[in-house]
Formats: C-alpha cells, sequence, structure tokens
DNA sequence: TAAACATATGAACAAATACTCATATGAAAG
DNA sequence: CTTTCATATGAGTATTTGTTCATATGTTTA
C-alpha cells in the first residue's frame, strides 16, 4: 500500500503513471458500464427481455405472459427504452415492443453461461 | 391481449403451453441472472473488476487506487466474493484479490461493447 | 362526439443498497 | 504479550428504485 508514499513529482513518474492507466476506462465510461448492467439487474426487465427475445409483443400480452399489471410492465418498458435496449412501433390501439438489437441477446446469453457455470 | 380469454382446459391446450415455453428460463433462473447482473451494475463494482483485471492487488492499493475508503472497498469486495465474481488468498497481513476467472472478463467487455456502439 | 380500449405517467410508499463511522478480527513485529 | 498494520463487519443513514393506485393521453369504433 502506498496511502503515505514517497514518490517524487518528477516528469517520469507522472508518465509512467499516464502509461499505466492510459487503457483504464475513465470515470464516465465505468459509469455507463453501471448503468447498462444496472437495466439488466432487474428480474422483472429480464423477463420482459427474454420475452421480446421470442418475437415483437404488445404491452398487454407482456403483462399477461408475466402475470404482471399493466402499469409497472410500462413503466419498466419505459426503462429498457430509454436505455435504447427496446424499440417500439404503434399499431392501431396497441404499442408493440421488440428487442433493440441481437447485442441485447447476447448479453442476456453471456450472463445466463455464467448461470449455468 | 388474451386478459380474458376463452381458452379451455383440455391436455392439448397444456402441453401445447408447455412445449412453447419449455425453453423459456424458469423464474428461479430469471431472479438468477438479474442477481448476477445487478452486480455488475454499481460503477464502484465495475471499477474494482477493471482494477483487478489487471492484476491480483490488495484491498488497500483498490481503495488508493480508486481514491476511496478501505471500508467502502471492502463492504464490496465481500459482495463480489459471494457472488464468486473474485477470488482471495491471504499473504501475511494482506489480502490478494483477483478475479475469479475469464467469464468475469468476458461479461465486462460485452457491456463495454455496447456502451461503445 | 362519446364510449371503449390500450398504454403512459405522476405521486406515494416500501424495500434494497452503498456509503460512513466505529470497532472487531487477524497477522506480524517488537 | 503488546502494538501496529491490514482487513472485515455491524449499525445507522441517505438515496435509489420497483410496485401500486389513480388518472391522463392517444387511438379506434359506434
Amino acid at each position: 500500500m502506498n496511502r503515505n508514499n514517497d514518490i517524487h513529482d518528477t516528469e517520469d513518474v507522472k508518465t509512467a503513471i499516464v502509461s499505466v492507466r492510459e487503457d483504464f476506462p475513465d470515470e464516465d465510461t465505468l459509469c455507463d458500464l453501471a448503468e447498462l448492467f444496472k437495466i439488466f439487474g432487474d428480474s422483472t426487465r429480464c423477463k420482459i427481455l427474454y420475452v421480446l427475445a421470442t418475437g415483437e409483443q404488445s404491452v398487454g400480452d407482456i403483462a399477461d405472459t408475466l402475470s404482471m399489471t399493466q402499469s409497472a410492465i410500462s413503466h419498466q418498458l419505459r426503462v429498457l427504452r430509454q436505455s435504447r435496449l427496446v424499440r417500439c412501433r404503434r399499431a392501431g390501439k396497441t404499442m408493440l415492443y421488440a428487442l433493440a438489437d441481437d447485442h441485447v441477446r447476447t448479453i442476456l446469453e453471456m450472463g445466463m453461461d455464467h448461470i449455468m457455470e
């Protein structure tokens, strides 16, 4: 531990520190990364994504499939929409939701692989 | 929507429903999956994992690198340890932490890929 | 236009959680 | 054995967050 280190403040040391950390993601990037995983970190949202992995679905159908209220699903779909993990389009009175891209499927699969050891 | 559907409770229907959903992960699995992502869903934990991606580190070194208290880091290391995302070994007075396996690195990379569009 | 249906949203509340502070545990040095 | 260093942990607190309830928005049909 270098809590009270005696490293001198020379250009050489500064350069060394920069080079060591130049491939390390910066604060903002790491926060964005955490925000992304946070979206997947809720079972309701995971369930919704898995339902959508089977194809485009309406809000009501998702609610029925998961035996949850329309409101709860709609709130979570908003979160998923804002994170660009799902897209939606209007079809008459209903709204049809779908996975935004295959990246979402891949991330789910990676996590599932880890769960299954 | 089938909120008030008129499907009859026959064996055929039951079998159909089962076959449609047999590849759908069950409740417990989806909760485990969400729990896994929840661990990655905190910037402090992501930072710790990225620090450990560079190699084995002591608790104090991680705290110094991230400019956070030893206590905060230790609490999060416990979470990571309980989720088997990191492993640790004692070396004298210090504890050395490391990523549990390459799966962790892969999940981080997948998330980072998505962030970078 | 009015009624019916599908979805979205704001407020309120409960539960989860990340940090701080103080202190406990554990190992090594004197 | 006592002190010191490194880490772990329990309690307390502030913040975040997921759901419910009531209601608003938007679309179709009568």
